[in-house]
DNA sequence: CAGGATCCGGAGAGATACTG
DNA sequence: CAGTATCTCTCCGGATCCTG
């Protein structure tokens, strides 16, 4: 692959100049990061990792938990999860048929972020809130 | 938080009976924090508040750092993240006109674990890449 | 330089029907 | 139950043109 060769550790100043390179990591569009990163930080997928904490769960759990997620884009989802080895999927030889889903272990290093992503947004959705009520009171302001 | 190791903490329990509530937290499409979860963790949102560390950026300097995003999506992404209150824009009343946007406080909260998911990912791009490939490879198998 | 307004094509998402 | 297959259609996002 490529080599994320060191990347200097002072990379924190404000304004710089235009021609300063202000890049701290790799942003191309096809590189590798780009790539997980919006795997990781899809919609769905997000919402699969949350629910998936240390318990398992099936497929028609899944679907019943996650509300507005139709059973195709739950499908795909988990494929792709399945695929990038962050979850992983138990087929029980029984009838009717039982398949359980759950976190690898790598899943579940990833589960820590994802966790205090969506803890953030419990934390602060009074003040995004109350930013965007603002905002639009600005901006009818404007208008008149 | 929960740790992966010690799994015990009450709502912890693998493969629950199909009444369980094996929620977290609300997942109702509709509530406060899924709105807020499905801006933060959009793709363009992501780089642009992990791009916006400490330093501030003009509209150019993040349209050219940012490879693929188009004009028209940095301009809407920018509004929601004003909007959220997690972004700030000042206008210089210059000319050339010149506007700078860098994080708010709270976006500044945010970037914490907005840059621990990109650092996640540069650190398991490896391990990523090799479980695609073994998925690949095993899915080539069942063809043959 | 910063970005609003418009048009438009294609991927993504829903609905439905079918299978092991 | 746990999906796949197909068909349709919406709407996201890119390209382009234009203004302050």
């Amino acid at each position: 692959m490529e080599d994320g060769t060191s990347k200097s550790p002072g990379y924190c100043e404000s304004t710089v100049d235009d021609d300063y390179d202000v890049r701290q990591w790799d942003t191309r569009e096809d590189c590798e990061v780009r790539q997980i990163l919006d795997r990781v930080a899809d919609k769905w997928s997000l919402l699969v990792i949350a629910l998936l904490d240390c318990q398992s769960l099936r497929f028609t759990q899944l679907r019943r938990e996650i509300d507005g997620v139709s059973q195709r884009m739950l499908s795909v989802t988990l494929r792709h999860l399945e695929r990038d080895g962050l979850v992983s999927r138990t087929v029980h030889p029984v009838v009717p048929p039982r398949v359980d889903y759950a976190l690898t272990p790598l899943g579940r290093t990833l589960h820590q972020t994802i966790k205090s992503l969506v803890t953030w947004t419990e934390e602060h959705q009074q003040e995004i809130a109350q930013a965007r009520a603002a905002y639009d009171e600005r901006r009818e302001m404007m208008e008149a």
